[in-house]
DNA sequence: TGCCAGGCCCTCTTTAGGGCCTT
């Protein structure tokens, strides 16, 4: 069994994953500039990984005055290749979760086939979440919805140990607000997903039905 | 700095358009 398995054979450990980049997309030659990923075991942060990464690419302007992360800085790192296999056996099997997913989800593809390792994980969303959860929430940004559930905001954002931490406390928040307000026992990662497909007017019923043992898987 | 990309979501919708969210 999985390390990352309980004695059900269910995921008990969530990667939850943060990119600092030098774009938005892989598609117009973004690389990542920095990696962290932080492993959640029953709401507690168990474990850390974070590293900045040599890609070659450079870094816009704009973009070190939002990370705080230079030309300079990169040019020092490990090797890009490198640090995603070290990524990857860190995370192992465990399903992923990021804040906004569609984005982190396809740098951790996109840098994995770099560093010739398979990216077979499933992600959920904390975005798409949050707009399930808190629909009375003004803005679902990290640092906003951090703010509006009272939740601590890291020192420095927009870096990305930072950011994963942050996401990590979102995480927990809502697994915490699925057993009281939702009474579901254990909202494990493919409950996540699924809440996420779901459409908004079906979560209710999603979460009032609940009794099916493999949506936590 | 503001645009780009792309998927999701809402609505004055569905034969569409625009806002949100990530760097």
């Amino acid at each position: 069994m999985s390390p990352s398995m309980d004695n059900r054979g269910m995921h008990s450990t969530i990667a939850v994953i943060d990119f600092e980049t030098t774009g938005m997309t892989p598609a117009q030659g973004a690389r990542a500039t920095e990696v962290a990923i932080v492993l959640v075991q029953n709401g507690q942060v168990v474990d850390r990984f974070q590293s900045l990464l040599r890609t070659g690419v450079w870094i816009p302007p704009f973009i070190t005055q939002l990370t705080g992360i230079t030309n300079a800085m990169v040019a020092e790192a490990p090797a890009a290749e490198g640090v995603m296999r070290d990524a990857a056996r860190f995370v192992g099997d465990a399903p992923m979760v990021a804040h906004n997913a569609a984005f982190d989800a396809k740098f951790w593809t996109h840098e994995l086939t770099h560093a010739d390792v398979p990216a077979p994980h499933a992600f959920a969303c904390t975005v798409l979440l949050s707009r399930r959860l808190y629909p009375e929430a003004t803005s679902h940004k990290l640092g906003n919805i951090v703010q509006h559930l009272g939740l601590p905001r890291a020192a420095r954002a927009h870096r990305a140990l930072a950011d994963a931490e942050m996401a990590a406390s979102l995480l927990t928040r809502m697994q915490q607000d699925l057993r009281t307000h939702w009474r579901v026992e254990n909202p494990g990662h493919a409950l996540l997903s699924t809440l996420q497909r779901c459409a908004k007017p079906k979560v209710g019923k999603l979460l009032a039905d609940y009794a099916t043992p493999q949506l936590v898987a």
